[in-house]
DNA sequence: AGCCAGGCCCTCC
DNA sequence: GGAGGGCCTGGC
């Protein structure tokens, strides 16, 4: 099926920038074809790609009719981004990312599948994580599969709080084990519910995530940034922390101190909120993935 | 071999 | 309140 779409899109950038860790670009022998992206989102196999008249995309087990909304809906593809990029681009380093990584797109994800996978972000990396979640879908989601081609549905929060912190770290979770237990247990509860955070206001959410365990500041960023619709949200992780002070030393030097005069993570967010207004996250994920791409050696 | 990877939490000061 | 160390594990 054809999702109609004419507008800016990268979606290898989009699906490979780090915000989700389940979608994997297909090789022609068991694709038959180029640039396919095989995820599992909204409890479907779904494949995608990109070309000229719009995104393709193929699912199961549910009928294409009915997931295509949902799929334009996680692209995001209703965000204008001439406009957000009016808005962010306020000088010309972002300037020069946005020109690098035009059309690349912050998706919406599912919240909860968002949460876990940022919990077990801590200390890690992009292919563990990916490995981890695939790993947790693979032992306690539904099998699910489309031309033969088999994967797991994400497991529900009740799924995971059956499993508890043992089985999860026999999966090679680490230490990150002893936080997705209880967060399951405490979402499957009822103790707190990710969709009404979608309405709430970016403090209210940021709170709320916070008291969760193993959900810092930075997690609880991402959470919101992919996932919640707080398009303020602005993660600080290594690579951003870097980017910003290679780039903004001197602002932040002036007004993203502490009282000390050291420029802080802490401090960083709040100075680039303020910076980059409404659609910080935008700017953090093409500071992110600029950086990302650039890696560790040109920094000093 | 030792250090680091997209942090968080706890302890001490 | 904030600086410092520990934490699972895999990869270089």
């Amino acid at each position: 099926m054809l999702i109609p779409f004419q507008q800016l899109l990268d979606l290898p950038a989009t699906l490979e920038s780090g915000q989700a860790f389940r979608w994997k670009r297909l090789d022609d022998s068991s694709s038959g074809g180029d640039g396919w992206y095989e995820g599992v989102i909204f409890n479907n196999v779904v494949r995608l790609r990109h070309d000229a008249e719009g995104i393709e995309f193929r699912c199961g087990p549910d009928e294409e009719s009915a997931m295509a909304p949902l799929v334009a809906d996680y692209l995001r593809l209703s965000d204008d981004l001439d406009a957000i990029y009016r808005s962010i681009n306020v000088d010309e380093k972002i300037g020069s990312a946005i020109d690098r990584f035009r059309g690349l797109r912050l998706i919406r994800q599912e919240p909860w599948e968002c949460l876990v996978s940022f919990i077990c972000s801590a200390n890690s990396n992009i292919r563990r994580i990916s490995t981890n979640v695939e790993d947790i879908s693979k032992s306690f989601g539904r099998p699910i599969a489309l031309d033969g081609r088999e994967r797991h549905a994400f497991p529900s929060p009740q799924e995971l709080a059956e499993a508890g912190e043992g089985p999860l770290r026999e999966l090679g979770l680490g230490f990150r084990a002893k936080y997705v237990a209880p967060v399951a247990r405490m979402v499957a509860d009822g103790e707190v519910d990710l969709f009404a955070l979608r309405e709430a206001s970016y403090n209210d959410a940021l709170e709320a995530l916070i008291a969760l365990p193993g959900v810092g500041d930075k997690v609880a960023n991402c959470v919101m940034l992919f996932s919640l619709e707080k398009m303020e949200a602005f993660p600080v992780d290594v690579w951003v922390d870097r980017a910003l002070r290679d780039w903004y030393l001197d602002r932040l030097n002036a007004n993203g101190a502490d009282a000390s005069g050291k420029v802080t993570k802490k401090g960083m967010r709040p100075w680039a909120q303020g910076y980059f207004e409404a659609y910080a996250g935008y700017a953090n994920q093409y500071l992110f993935h600029d950086r990302r791409l650039q890696g560790r050696a040109t920094t000093s």
